[in-house]
DNA sequence: CGGATTTGACCGGCGC
DNA sequence: GCGCCGGTCAAATCCG
């Protein structure tokens, strides 16, 4: 019996339980003396995903009297059957890995693929969760990513995805080409959200020589970036002060489009539209436009301002500067506030441990689901392990409406953090999250 | 009473 | 030219 629990006990660990056939169909058989353990293994086992169907048949002894020689043979039946399953499982905890090595190195692939040919990365769609494949479907056609987004989804895990555009506004008839051709193709694909998020922005690849005499000051540059988060109140809480100017009914969606105008300091350009996803309303779709003219408050950067200027800075190819897709807390752009590149971007770790201490939780019920597949979130996942998600997830389990900026910040940062990652083609290592 | 929110009116772009 | 639509304005209203 002793052997059974720790088998129990240790396959939970990997979360691969089985219970071999012959203690469904020969039943548990429990001397008095074990029942403590029986409440015991159940509330182990109760940590077992629900899609592992469990059988215990507990059955009770009639006397201490049975044949003791019947029992004994049950447990060596029993034993012998749970050496058995111990190494299926361990054969299964290799395939995993193997499954998660192997998906490794298709992303690097992929990413390696991507930068050869020069295609810049217009638009960019990080979900942690999943469910983005619906607002996202031209994602579908990257087959390993999209899978694994698929798989998300069906998990309905909590959800932030970022998109972001990018304009130059000293290019005006380029950007209104491009907004007439954005809403061609909403009226084309005729969806309810065809129009939200927007569009991937089609800016032209340069030449090499025209980009040496192109320059765009990314002062001047018209950023928009969408955050898509699961959050129960009217906005997300990002750390700035808005103020509502508008609300308006978009066509195609019943949930009122609300917009918002950054009131931390007069004159600020910044806008964010706020609207419920038509197709869970669990989802709250933030657009970000515009940069800040004014310092932010601590901790309101990333989704802010850092995600715009900074996620719109790094992500524009510069084949001038290498550094702006490997390396974006370098900070080429010298319109960022020093506050904004601190908290928004210079230690997304920590700022998500940091945010996720009890206490601190946020209205928004951004899950980073790499708790569950650390697969999604590989350079991440190591931090979700770490004592601060402990004991439960605060981000779920908040009942408290008010939220921190730097939750939101945090999420975001390291979204961010993540597909940065993804787009050099290399993990980050731990250890190197932080320097 | 001052700031924030609500909400109908207004404006400009776009397609027909 | 007209209607539709998204975005903004501003007066009215709400609220602490």
């Amino acid at each position: 019996m002793a052997s059974l629990v720790n088998f129990l006990f240790d396959a939970s660990s990997l979360a691969f339980v089985r219970v071999p056939s012959v203690v469904a169909s020969t039943g548990l058989r429990l001397v008095s003396s074990g029942l403590s353990l029986v409440s015991d293994l159940l509330n182990t086992l109760s940590n077992v995903p629900e899609s592992l169907v469990l059988f215990i048949v507990l059955e009770s002894m009639g006397s201490a009297g049975d044949d003791r020689h019947s029992i004994e043979d049950e447990l060596g039946i029993l034993q012998a059957e749970m050496e058995r399953m111990k190494a299926e499982n361990k054969i299964l905890k290799e395939v995993i890995e193997r499954t998660f090595r192997d998906y490794q190195e298709l992303q690097a692939k992929l990413s390696g693929f991507q930068q050869q040919n020069h295609q810049p990365e217009q638009q960019v769609c990080l979900s942690l969760g999943g469910d983005q494949s619906s607002s996202f479907p031209e994602q579908k056609k990257s087959s390993a990513e999209s899978k694994e987004t698929k798989r998300l989804e069906d998990d309905k895990e909590l959800t932030l995805s970022l998109s972001l555009q990018t304009y130059a506004d000293d290019d005006p008839d380029q950007l209104e080409a491009e907004e007439a051709a954005d809403q061609e193709k909403g009226k084309e694909t005729s969806t309810p959200l065809s129009n939200w998020p927007p569009p991937p922005p089609r800016y032209a690849n340069p030449e090499p020589s025209q980009v040496a005499t192109q320059s765009i000051n990314p002062a001047t540059r018209k950023t928009r970036v969408s955050v898509r988060a699961r959050c129960q109140g009217p906005t997300m809480n990002d750390g700035c002060q808005w103020r509502k100017y508008g609300q308006k009914v978009a066509k195609g969606n019943p949930c009122p489009r609300a917009y918002y105008r950054c009131t931390v300091a007069p004159g600020c350009p910044v806008r964010k539209q706020v609207q419920r996803c038509l197709e869970d309303m669990s989802i709250l779709v933030t657009t970000y436009e515009g940069t800040h003219n004014h310092p932010l408050p601590v901790g309101a950067t990333a989704l802010a301002s850092t995600a715009t200027s900074a996620a719109a800075n790094f992500l524009l190819p510069n084949d001038a500067n290498p550094s702006s897709y490997l390396n974006p807390y370098l900070g080429h752009n010298p319109t960022f506030s020093s506050s904004s590149m601190i908290s928004g971007f210079a230690n997304p770790i920590g700022s998500f441990s940091g945010a996720a201490t009890p206490g601190s939780s946020g209205q928004h019920q951004v899950l980073p689901s790499g708790v569950k597949y650390p697969w999604a979130m590989p350079y991440l996942s190591s931090n979700y392990s770490s004592p601060h998600f402990g004991g439960g997830n605060p981000w779920l389990s908040s009942k408290d409406e008010r939220s921190t900026p730097e939750n939101v910040a945090a999420v975001a940062a390291a979204a961010i953090s993540s597909f940065i990652d993804k787009e050099s083609g290399g993990g980050r290592k731990d250890g190197e999250s932080s320097a």
